[in-house]
RNA sequence: UCCUCCUUAGCUCAGUUGGUUAGAGCAUCUGACUGUUAAUCAGAGGGUCGCCCGUUCAAGUCGGGCAGGGGGAGCCA
């Protein structure tokens, strides 16, 4: 009885001709004693119930509140009114879950704040803003399936749940069955002592997959993974989170450019794939946007709106260009001259703020900006040397708006270069004695990246607040739905 | 973590140089109307002005502290 609903979106699809339906959902707003638009989430169109004058008791009625659940049958047919191509002429309208106006926290006629809602995270869905991010959240991340399964790449697994804290990727969460009440076991020096611990050892929440990415790649050819990662930085920023989802592909036989070419065209087809199964939210989306940035001064808005945005990325060749490349364009431009950085570009070697980012990306290019070849110092011990002895074969992906998107390299696959390097930066090679065997045992070339995929879904949406993209965003102090 | 701004009705916000009983729109409730499109019209209820301490005859308003949130920065994805 309940699966013989239709959904609203498949409906409206139709033509009205008087043919009988029942459909469920919840009641967006409820007009003149006669009118419900009602909503069940297929998409952001209300389907409108009418309930004729005077054929239900008035005591129903008066149960048709904002967010009430409803099962309605009756029959399709040719609006009356302008709104819309079709009614649902009501026969029987069940209530099936009451709501309390006076108690019910959200009142669309209100136009309540994004910042409101998320304190209402749990109904925020019932919005069309966020029924529409996250529709085209859906979308992205089964896109980013279907884009690697084409291309024969292995969807691995990568631990949650990992020993190694030589990643050097930011503070972890620590994982842990002992107290924490002062009684944990103590080693003689009075440190815990984690061998008394559930894993025998010490352990966190993963910061990244790559490492054990690196050892599937290097079985499999390509593999990639898809999965929550956790960061105990104390970031309070609209593009930080403490639990966020990353996409982590690795390739065996890549260098740096393909790493590139594949980086690039992965983005493009899965904002491709939205633009063509979403394309209603993305409109919503960018209507939205455009209404918000209408009151924002002339020259804080945006040039392009969402969608032209989009379809420009997908169109254009990303900018490619070498981290020295850059410094020289950031020295040279009129911005430094006139002193406009908050940081001066003092020359090679120093690190970009987000400020040179955005100038590049922004101002310079107006487009993403694929940067590679940074100064080692500055860069991860498992990237690649390159042979200037200066620079690595890093890469790094940076989004109008967002900033960096994705940040990559080919890998240091020459034994002896990797453990040298790892000693200059203190990174323990006992512990990952795992990682290093790849290198020991038929080591390639191979390169991977990492896309965070709530960024991702800002720029699609364009939401300024990674909060507002994730359903149930943690961030410091913050961990309530 | 640093800088900066904000916190007044269920929501979004006004509130003058400190001064009697703190306002509006929307929401809610009651009534009217009935093909509406954020329906409309009339009326009603609704406040420990974030919390604590201080200055003052008097604090929503001034000062200090704390909490939460926004914007920017750092760390990064």
């Amino acid at each position: 009885m309940f699966n013989k609903r239709v959904k609203i979106k498949e409906l409206l699809a139709q033509e009205p001709q008087h043919q009988e339906v029942t459909v469920m959902g919840w009641v967006r707003t409820f007009r003149n004693n006669q009118f419900i638009a009602l909503n069940d989430g297929s998409t952001n169109n209300n389907l409108q119930v009418v309930a004729e004058l005077g054929r239900f008791d008035e005591a129903l009625l008066r149960r048709i509140t904002s967010s009430a659940s409803l099962r309605v049958t009756g029959k399709i047919v040719p609006s009356l009114g302008k709104g819309q191509k079709m009614d649902l002429q009501a026969e029987t309208i069940e209530i099936l879950g009451d709501s309390d106006p006076d108690k019910y926290p959200i009142q669309l006629k209100n136009r309540p704040t994004l910042e409101y809602l998320r304190e209402v995270a749990h109904f925020r869905f019932r919005t069309n803003t966020f029924a529409a991010v996250f529709r085209v959240r859906h979308a992205l991340a089964f896109a980013v399936h279907k884009f690697f399964n084409e291309k024969g790449f292995v969807y691995l697994h990568t631990p949650i749940i990992t020993a190694s804290d030589a990643e050097g990727a930011g503070e972890m969460f620590r994982v842990t069955t002992l107290p924490v009440d002062g009684s944990a076991p103590r080693n003689e020096d009075n440190s815990i002592n984690f061998r008394e611990d559930f894993f025998g050892r010490s352990t966190n929440l993963t910061v990244s997959g790559q490492l054990e990415g690196e050892l599937g790649a290097t079985a499999f050819g390509e593999i990639y993974t898809f999965g929550p990662t956790f960061r105990a930085e104390n970031s309070n920023t609209a593009r930080h989170l403490a639990e966020f989802w990353m996409i982590e592909p690795e390739v065996a036989f890549n260098d740096l450019e393909d790493n590139a070419n594949l980086a690039e065209e992965f983005i493009k087809y899965i904002i491709r794939y939205a633009m063509e199964h979403n394309r209603e939210d993305l409109d919503f989306l960018s209507q939205r946007l455009a209404e918000e940035e209408k009151q924002l001064p002339q020259d804080k808005r945006s040039e392009m709106g969402l969608i032209e945005k989009l379809e420009f990325v997908i169109n254009n060749q990303f900018e490619r260009l070498t981290y020295t490349e850059a410094i020289e364009i950031l020295r040279e431009s009129n911005y430094n001259k006139k002193k406009k950085f908050q940081f001066p570009v003092t020359g090679w070697g120093m690190d970009l703020q987000s400020e040179h980012e955005r100038y590049l990306v922004e101002k310079h290019f107006k487009k993403p900006v694929i940067l590679m070849d940074y100064p080692k110092e500055i860069k991860a011990f498992y990237m690649r040397q390159n042979d200037d002895g200066k620079t690595v074969a890093a890469m790094d992906i940076l989004a109008p708006g967002i900033g960096e998107i994705v940040g990559g390299s080919q890998r240091e696959e020459r034994l002896d270069k990797l453990t040298e390097r790892m000693g200059e930066m203190d990174i323990p090679t006992e512990e990952l004695w795992w990682y290093l065997d790849t290198r020991r045992f038929g080591t390639v070339p191979h390169a991977g990246f990492g896309l965070g995929f709530e960024r991702m879904v800002q720029f699609v949406t364009g939401m300024g607040n990674i909060r507002d993209v994730i359903p149930f965003p943690r961030t410091p102090k913050s961990a309530e739905f």
